[in-house]
DNA sequence: TTCTTTGCAAAGCGTTTGCACTAGA
DNA sequence: TCTAGTGCAAACGCTTTGCAAAGAA
C-alpha cells in the first residue's frame, strides 16, 4: 500500500525533529494536539509505527515504562536518569566492537545489540 | 514486613534455579501449576518481585514483549534469537568498561548499563 | 493470635485494532 | 474516483492490586 501525505503525521515528525527530549507518545499526543485538537492517540501510535517502520525516526524501548520516539537518526546512545526519568543523549565513542566480543564464543550470530545508561543526571546530583 | 516462608515462593525459586530457560512469568505459572494446580498468576507475579527484590533472581527486561526471569545471579549477558525469540546466555568477557566510556563527556553520572543481544542462534541458523 | 501470603477477580497501563467516515492523489 | 489515513471506542497483553480467606510464626 502507497504511503500518502497526512498533515498529522507530517506534525509529528516535525515535532520529534525540533525536540531533544525523547517524548513517550502519549506527549507527542499532548503537544500535537495543541495543533491538531482532534488528533486520536490511536493516530499518534500509528503514524509512529509508520515513520519508525520508514526509518525516519527511532524507537527506544526498554528504557522505562513506555516507548520513547527520536527525531534524531543517527546513532548514538541513551541515558535515562534514575531520579527525573528524563532521556538524555549521551555523547560518546562508539561501542559497536561489543556485537563481536560477544561473537567470540557464541554458535549463533550476534547481529546487534540494544544498550542504553542509567544515573543520575547533572541536574539531579 | 517480615517475610515469611511460603511453598509457592519456594517452588518458584526452586524452578528457576534448575532452567537455564528464562522463562516469563506465565511460563513459570504454567510449569508451577503442576504441582500446585491453584496457584494464581497474581502470585507468582507477587513472588517474582520479591525474589527480585531480596536479590535472589534476576529480572531481565526489554528482551521482547515480556519480563523474563533468571535464576543466575552471576552477571552476564543475554542474548534474543529474532527467530525462535528464545533468550540464551552469552558466554563473554565483561564490557563493563562501557560506563567509564559513557561517563567521558557527560555531566551527570553513568552508574550502569543494561545490554543485550541479538540475533540468530545456532538451532535457527 | 498476629501478620504475611494466597486465590480470585477486577483494574491498570501502554498499545493495537475494527469500523464508518474523511481526505489525499 | 479510489485508496490510505482518521477519530473513536473497544480490545489487547502484561502486570498490579483490593479483598476476604488461608497459612506461617
Amino acid at each position: 500500500m502507497a504511503i500518502k501525505y497526512s498533515r498529522q503525521r507530517e506534525a509529528i515528525k516535525e515535532y520529534l525533529m525540533h525536540t531533544k527530549d525523547h517524548p513517550t507518545a502519549d506527549t507527542i499526543y499532548m503537544n500535537i494536539r495543541e495543533e491538531y485538537p482532534n488528533i486520536s492517540l490511536g493516530t499518534v501510535y500509528r503514524n509512529l509505527n509508520l515513520l519508525v517502520d520508514t526509518g525516519e525516526i527511532i524507537r527506544i524501548s526498554g528504557m522505562d515504562g513506555s516507548d520513547r520516539y527520536d527525531g534524531n537518526i543517527e546513532r548514538h546512545y541513551h541515558f535515562l536518569c534514575r531520579k527525573c526519568h528524563r532521556v538524555l543523549d549521551l555523547d560518546m565513542d562508539s561501542i559497536e566492537q561489543i556485537n563481536e566480543i560477544a561473537n567470540r564464543n557464541f554458535p549463533g550470530k550476534v547481529e546487534g545489540h540494544v544498550v542504553h545508561f542509567y544515573g543520575v543526571c547533572d541536574e539531579c546530583m
